[in-house]
DNA sequence: TAGATTGTTAATCGATTAACAATC
DNA sequence: TAGATTGTTAATCGATTAACAATC
């Protein structure tokens, strides 16, 4: 265990490792190996070793990783063996949908307030939660602790939003709206913006791939 | 310009000069030096260049790059100079939110085709768009020369949908299950799974706590 | 023990950034 | 011309992978 600074790369993989990890778990496999996670996550072997040597000696030589345990590590390291309260703002189609992901519940994770601009959808109930004004946001994220902030406001809005979140003393933003957020260094952003990648997509097609015949 | 292989981080970068490019385009800036985007965008001017001498000599010394010529030059590279047939497979809370999102119109995708299994959705319009059962999937994918398919089915139907996908000819995928999806290789996947997100937004949260300590 | 697999160092690979001649 | 800015090479930085001693 070093303690050098943690890459985002590694980071962002340990969600992925954690989520397979569930389902052995489900199914009630003890123990799993480096080889054996990499081929299912497509990943270098060595590199899941390492990711995990960052924090600790986690692994069992000859053996592998005992899945429980390796389980209760990495939740611990991503703050998820406590609840991490989460706002969402903008009630959209979009934030809507998002708020009835009941999945990451499972992970510790619990969306406490909505936010909207519109009158109509203020004070209206989704998923149980009562939608506010945003008027209300800096007050109501510092009583309830909400820690991270989920944006999908039309891009217009969202840096004001943003500017909200900083100020109520969120320390991160997942960001659906197509904007570079500017904020300060230690607020952690996220862009979750789907056409962009969608866009990104378009460029790997020019295979040659206009043929309209295909004789399979 | 060299006829290397691009990377995807240089390919991811394309729709975000993009994006900001129509924002300049609206209004009505005529030409932006590397400088003034990187700025916007929080980039390294150098790398803006380098990211575009790849394709081609877009820029003027001394000058910068032309706002109009720029914009329809990467709209060019990421094949959005024509349009690009999208089928969208899950209906529930988030794909229907995703098939609202107009936006990506304008960047010429369109969503000609949405897929689920359950009877209760089967039959009903989307935008104008008639959801069919997935047992015609491969068919009006290949009659209605759809290039990318977005997932937003659950979990376990994830893979058999993407080998469907794959099946009626499909070149890319965008998954938003927290699956990852086994593909041949020329097919493109890209992960959009938010939950991931926002679990790897979660380690970022200990600043409260302890604080990292480097040199040791 | 013999086979398996970790943790870690060293090697490699790739991506970002700095620097600057060319030139508008 | 003087200032600005590109395209590109070289330098740097960081991330991935290979290799292997340690050891279960």
């Amino acid at each position: 265990m070093k303690s050098e600074k943690i890459s985002d790369a590694v980071v962002r993989r340990l969600p992925v490792y954690l989520r397979y990890l569930n389902e052995l778990s489900r199914r009630e496999v003890p123990t799993v190996s480096s080889q054996e996670l990499g081929q299912k996550l497509d990943l270098n072997p060595a590199q899941i070793r390492k990711d995990l040597a960052y924090f600790g000696d986690f692994g069992r030589k000859g053996i592998g990783y005992d899945v429980s345990y390796l389980i209760e590590k990495i939740r611990q390291i991503l703050n998820l063996d406590q609840q991490i309260n989460v706002a969402l703002v903008g009630a959209g189609n979009l934030g809507q949908a998002l708020s009835n992901y009941n999945a990451y519940l499972r992970d510790n994770m619990k969306i406490v307030a909505i936010f909207d601009t519109s009158a109509e959808k203020i004070g209206t109930q989704i998923n149980s939660i009562t939608v506010q004004p945003i008027e209300e946001l800096v007050e109501t994220v510092r009583q309830n602790h909400v820690r991270i902030g989920i944006i999908t406001v039309p891009n217009i809005e969202a840096q004001r939003v943003a500017d909200q979140l900083v100020e109520a003393g969120i320390g991160a933003i997942l960001n659906f709206a197509p904007t570079i957020l500017k904020v300060p260094s230690d607020v952690r952003v996220h862009a979750a913006d789907f056409t962009t990648d969608l866009m990104s997509l378009a460029y790997y097609l020019n295979a040659g791939k206009e043929v309209t015949v295909d004789e399979s």
